[in-house]
DNA sequence: TCTGGGGTCCTAGGACCC
DNA sequence: TCTGGGGTCCTAGGACCC
């Protein structure tokens, strides 16, 4: 029998194309999806890249440019994706025993005693039913590991070879035929090899994946560490990351973003740390989780280099433990009210979930205090919070600490409808 | 005017203990 | 002439991912 084979399933250009789904007025232009804040280009559909938009570049950058070639700036519209994403992932399900989802528009699939199936073929099936069931194009690599999985997932999409197709399978390929492929793929295209590696990889001779994968595995361990490692073993075909089917439980959960205008309002430092909070709690409790301590954090705008910089956090202990967004607003002004300096414009600030354990297993309290005694009241009361605001959209029902106007708000002007989550969004077919 | 958010893992070094 | 060695825990920083 043949070891298992891997897949890496991902979603072209995965945010524009959520986008196109609903929109056939951005087919054929160039279109790029800005992060939270309107900040960067975090999407870029192939007519932007062409244009030379880079991955995280500035939106203001662009805005000319996009403008000149009929093209359109969006805001990142989450929950859609999310919701995308969740359709796209059901669909590729039927088509492996087991799906690892790593991230909102990628999965790794296992296959484990296929060896009598072609599953370049099958493959091509997958790509075709969730196109044709979620109106999303997606790529496949197919590989021994993970690593060759996600390589040759790069080149069913970038390749010339296999861009109509969509699917490469390195056991298609004569091991000659291989080499040929790796050496056109640059080293800091390979997963687990970033720009810094990169360079230092560079600086040693190795530049392609075929470099990387021939180097002396010594030699990149005592240079790199044992991560690296595994990547080159990785590459020659020794499976050293397994799938995780099930997500291992989260050890912090983080809720921060930047302000629609820098703030100098402590007031509003204190809203929107308390929304964070909140944020984060319900978080929390979809994981079943409690926390132990929770970190405060603000900062000013790094690029205005002329103005002071102030970056301050507090780290609060949440003695019991608590999963309760109560508590957890109040940690969080304490922490404020410990690191707020007034004569600072602050461009962020977040909170931070630490020392999570599961809700179940918290440790009682020798002296419980009244807290404790109604902790089961409380825990009914947020249940219904988080239902009310799971049918009814985010912050339906909020803690008043939380503020009513929230003009610190982040920007999101180009914002598209909620057409899969909101009713009043449905889109009309006429 | 304008530059994201949310995570993980590994390593080195210091403190402390025996 | 000449200052031990090893283990554990914690933290900060650096790298990576999408």
């Amino acid at each position: 029998m043949t070891p298992p084979r891997y897949a890496l399933v991902d979603g072209n250009n995965f945010y524009v194309s959520c986008e196109r789904v609903f929109a056939p007025r951005l087919e054929g232009r160039p279109v790029i999806v800005l992060s939270n804040n309107d900040g960067c280009a975090v999407a870029r559909s192939e007519e932007a890249k062409a244009l030379g938009i880079r991955m995280g570049q500035p939106g203001f950058e662009v805005r000319g440019l996009l403008q000149r070639a009929n093209g359109v700036m969006l805001s990142s519209n989450y929950s859609l994706y999310a919701d995308m994403s969740r359709r796209m992932m059901a669909v590729i399900a039927g088509f492996a025993p087991e799906q690892e989802i790593y991230s909102i528009d990628e999965c790794f699939l296992r296959f484990a005693g296929f060896d009598h199936w072609d599953l370049e073929a099958h493959a091509r099936r997958l790509r075709k039913q969730v196109r044709q069931w979620t109106g999303l194009p997606v790529g496949v690599g197919i590989g021994p590991t993970k690593t060759l999985a996600k390589l040759a997932n790069r080149l069913a999409k970038k390749h010339p070879d296999y861009r109509s197709i969509g699917v490469c399978s390195l056991d298609a390929l004569a091991p000659s035929q291989q080499e040929g492929y790796f050496a056109e793929v640059a080293v800091e295209d390979i997963w687990g090899v970033g720009s810094r590696w990169g360079a230092k990889l560079r600086a040693l001779g190795i530049a392609s994946a075929l470099e990387l994968k021939q180097a002396e595995p010594s030699l990149i361990r005592r240079r790199f560490g044992v991560v690296m490692e595994r990547t080159l073993r990785e590459l020659n075909g020794l499976a050293c990351l397994s799938l995780e089917a099930a997500p291992p439980p989260k050890q912090q959960i983080i809720a921060s973003r930047s302000f629609g205008q820098l703030v100098t309002d402590r007031t509003a430092i204190l809203e929107a740390t308390a929304t964070y909070a909140a944020m984060a709690g319900e978080r929390l409790r979809r994981e079943r989780q409690a926390s132990g301590a929770l970190q405060v954090f603000l900062g000013t705008n790094p690029f205005l280099s002329k103005e002071p910089q102030y970056h301050p956090a507090a780290l609060v202990p949440l003695s019991p433990p608590t999963d309760d967004t109560a508590r957890l607003i109040r940690a969080a002004k304490a922490g404020v009210a410990a690191i707020w300096r007034a004569g600072f414009r602050y461009k962020k600030a977040g909170v931070m979930l630490l020392e999570l354990a599961p809700a179940d297993q918290r440790q009682g309290l020798l002296f419980a205090g009244p807290e404790e005694d109604h902790a089961e009241r409380r825990s009914r009361l947020m249940e219904v919070v988080d239902g009310l605001n799971a049918r009814m959209g985010r912050g339906a029902v909020r803690f008043a600490a939380e503020g009513l106007e929230q003009a610190w708000r982040m920007r999101r002007d180009k914002l598209t409808p909620a057409y899969t989550t909101g009713w009043a969004s449905l889109p009309v077919a006429s």
